[in-house]
DNA sequence: CGAGGGGAGGTTTTT
DNA sequence: CCTCCCCTCG
């Protein structure tokens, strides 16, 4: 157990008293050290401890903290144990974070807050405990269920096509699959699917879904959207057991509201009905995740759905410069239904973003290193020397990597790709967890199907079917009918030998993962070496053999945090992370949705052409709702930069092999001008001011080599139209606060003093609507803007 | 069983 | 253009 710094003097020990009478007074007299430093609008997050609350929490606003030191607010005043509090996020990654954080703030480690972790794996862990309820009459779970991934899914789907004698090209597996991720992130099973979805997948649909399910419960497996479904219409159909857990949980946390779904939010409303002691943090303007089933509408009918919420707002900034965040305002301004924020720092101005046009995909990459070595020699104005590790390059999509990683390549600059496969979804990885799981659970049948002729031991397809068919005939898993099949001398030759080596080998292991007193880590080994696994791949010369290699040795070591294979298969399907080796500094290269969370002083957004950003595909899809998801992506990638953020275009770029020429994203035009700085192109065709652009329209694009055809300057209506715009607007800029807020009481901003007749002055700490949270020397109080008065604001909003 | 040709499809991604 | 998957042929 590690000991954490910063032990709070005075701490009581948390013990079994839920409720230590504590009022808000008695806090504000004498706060608590972890509450200093924090500023008025994240303290009325972490002290407003009852009732729903709505933390809206701008990019940069010190969201995590609030969140965190909330947790230990509850904590220290004792108005929970470390197990009644439940605090969910979307990934291990969050989940960790908090829980590092929470034990620096407590000075402990907090293994005692078992239901901080993913929706995922919190739903894992109750539905471990229920696994009997969960299945129609015959058939139920079991509670060492496994949890198939995504692959799994499709090769199960393809079966089940199979099985109906549909044409697999017709009808393929991995759109059934998005169908059926769909209903289940709505929470529909197939008993509650509407006619009309069930005649989806040209009238299969609803069949098929059926089936599939059936076929899940006699496999004793979930897939990762039965999760929370199953969760759910556990807790609908056993109110005793939801009541358990609703009383369990007095109080609720939830990370990234603006990316749950149905069943999650679903979810969350059942379990936080008793306590009504519900905080959800989001920010919808971050809502990226539509297309998998993230509803924005959860956010923001929030305090519909909760009445009586309370509204937070974090609205100073503490990562950006106000140069980036005026640009970021503007920009997500033009998108509609927001709940409204206005985020504001203290910062010094700092540099414009900048924005720049290429020739084509490979200039952009080109100059792109080009400023990165500048960088880092310290050669770019207001930024000093900038460390490789301080700058990231933010894709809309993972193909316009490949251009960085190869001028990167050439040039010799050490960069990573970050959020490429992950860890657990490699064919080495999920083979050896195959053997494991085989072992462990021998009517695996998944399992046995994955490894049973890996490595190869001459037991094909044929071999297969005819286990199959043993299989059906005795009503056994495929491991015991191969059994029997190798007894009967059903097959012959070469196959029969391995097939009675394979069989018997796994019931040695399986015996020895029974012996408690054997080591797991030796047994694991042993099974890889054994079944001829490893040396698969020592023997193979292809040159990522010895990185999976690698991988499988990892996987090995992971081991040791549990203590049997069974503890680890049970925990491992959903936290296992690659790990992010620190190699020394490179320059990061991710997606935008990737970036999501993160910071980097310097940030690169290459490829703004409409068409690629926003993607034309998700406006084709979703029309204007999809349009304003890709307006959000743009904003986060803005707003992931500290000091600098750097967009460009190309006005050709390579697509599927050919060259096709693109128009500067629409976004670019909605930038606001005064935040924006425009370089002027590179002197690389023809050199210096007025040369290298050409865009679409001016029919050039398809010749790279066509020099003539850069002659003219941003010869696109977009450019021409963001400069008639520039040379309008002349005198009257809208200066100093940008204020974006869409409310009624816009004439207010957080910070602002007020006095009302009857609390006297107080500090606005949260606008919503026309409502105000205000502060006031007797505590907050929510008040409709109509009830009070400016009282003079000193409080100066720095740009 | 395994290598190689033909054909389709090719945003974003967590669990 | 490039990758992945399926199918066929040796």
């Amino acid at each position: 157990m590690r000991r954490g710094r910063g032990y709070v003097a005075g701490m009581e020990p948390i013990d079994d008293s839920d409720n230590l009478p504590l009022s808000q007074r008695a806090i504000a007299a004498r706060p608590a050290p972890y509450l200093e430093g924090l500023n008025a609008a994240q303290r009325a997050a972490v002290e407003t401890l009852e009732g729903p609350v709505l933390m809206l929490a701008g990019a940069g606003t010190g969201k995590t903290r609030a969140l965190t030191t909330r947790i230990a607010h509850l904590l220290m005043l004792g108005k929970a144990r470390p197990g009644q509090i439940l605090a969910v996020t979307f990934t291990n990654k969050a989940a960790r974070e908090m829980k590092d954080r929470i034990a620096a703030l407590l000075g402990e480690t907090v293994e005692g807050m078992p239901w901080l972790g993913t929706f995922h794996s919190i739903c894992v862990k109750i539905l471990r405990r229920h696994a009997e309820l969960i299945g129609n009459g015959e058939l139920h779970l079991k509670p060492a269920f496994t949890i198939l991934d995504t692959d799994d899914q499709i090769r199960l789907l393809k079966q089940l096509i199979q099985a109906e004698n549909l044409d697999e090209k017709r009808w393929p597996a991995r759109q059934l699959a998005h169908l059926i991720d769909g209903w289940k992130n709505r929470c529909l099973p197939p008993s509650n699917l509407p006619k009309r979805e069930k005649a989806a997948f040209d009238g299969w649909g609803g069949r098929l879904y059926a089936a599939y399910q059936e076929r899940l419960l006699s496999l004793n497996a979930v897939d990762f959207g039965d999760l929370l479904m199953h969760c759910v219409t556990l807790f609908q159909a056993h109110p005793d057991v939801l009541k358990s857990w609703q009383e369990r949980f007095r109080y609720i946390l939830v990370d990234e509201y603006q990316d749950t779904n149905v069943a999650q939010y679903m979810w969350l409303r059942l379990l936080a009905q008793a306590h009504r002691n519900i905080c959800c943090v989001g920010d919808d303007d971050q809502s990226i995740y539509g297309w998998r089933g993230a509803e924005v509408g959860n956010i923001l009918r929030f305090e519909q759905d909760f009445p009586g919420a309370q509204v937070v707002r974090l609205e100073q900034n503490y990562r950006s410069t106000p140069q980036i965040l005026s640009a970021a305002s503007g920009l997500i301004a033009a998108n509609s239904g927001r709940l409204g924020k206005t985020l504001w720092t203290e910062a010094e101005a700092g540099e414009k973003v900048r924005l720049i046009g290429h020739w084509d995909s490979e200039a952009e990459a080109r100059w792109i290193g080009e400023e990165i070595e500048a960088f880092q020699g310290g050669h770019r104005a207001g930024l000093g020397k900038v460390s490789l590790d301080d700058i990231a390059i933010l894709v809309r999509a993972s193909h316009q990597m490949r251009a960085f990683e190869d001028r990167f390549m050439t040039i010799g600059l050490p960069y990573r790709v970050i959020g490429g496969p992950r860890f657990y979804e490699r064919a080495e990885i999920r083979d050896a967890m195959a053997y494991f799981r085989l072992v462990v659970s021998p009517a695996d049948d998944l399992a046995f199907e994955r490894i049973v002729n890996t490595p190869k031991r001459g037991l094909g397809d044929k071999a297969l079917q005819t286990i199959q068919t043993v299989a059906r005939r005795h009503g056994v898993p495929l491991l015991e009918a191969a059994r029997i099949a190798v007894e009967e001398g059903q097959l012959t030759g070469k196959g029969l030998v391995n097939l009675r080596d394979f069989v018997a080998a796994l019931g040695r292991w399986h015996a020895d993962a029974l012996d408690a007193g054997a080591s797991h880590i030796e047994l694991a080994e042993r099974i890889l070496d054994e079944s001829g696994y490893t040396a698969m791949w020592q023997n193979d010369k292809s040159p990522d053999a010895p990185g999976r290699l690698d991988n499988l040795k990892e996987l090995v070591k992971a081991l040791e945090e549990f203590d049997n294979l069974q503890g680890f298969l049970e925990h491992v399907a959903l936290v296992m992370d690659r790990d992010e080796g620190e190699a020394g500094e490179e320059v990061s290269i991710m997606t935008l949705h990737g970036a999501k969370g993160l910071e980097f002083p310097v940030v690169f957004l290459p490829g703004w052409e409409d068409g690629l950003f926003p993607n034309q595909r998700a406006m084709d899809e979703n029309g204007t709702k999809g349009l304003e998801e890709e307006r959000r992506l743009a904003y986060v990638g803005i707003t992931r930069a500290e000091r600098l953020a750097v967009i460009s275009f190309a006005g050709n770029r390579r697509l599927y092999g050919q060259w096709q020429s693109s128009m500067p994203s629409r976004f670019i035009d909605e930038l606001p001008e005064e935040h924006i700085e425009i370089l002027t192109p590179p002197g690389l065709y023809g050199g210096g001011y007025g040369a290298a652009m050409a865009f679409a329209g001016a029919n050039a694009g398809t010749d790279m080599h066509d020099r003539a055809a850069q002659a003219d300057v941003y010869n696109s209506p977009g450019w021409k139209r963001m400069q008639a715009r520039a040379a309008e607007r002349k005198a009257p800029v809208r200066r100093a606060p940008v204020t974006i807020d869409t409310e009624a009481a816009a004439h207010f901003s957080v910070g602002d003093k007020v006095s009302h007749a009857k609390f006297g002055e107080g500090q606005i700490i949260g606008i919503a609507e026309d409502t105000l949270t205000v502060q006031f020397a007797a505590g907050f109080k929510t008040i409709k803007a109509a009830y009070v008065t400016p009282a003079g604001s000193d409080q100066d909003v720095p740009f």
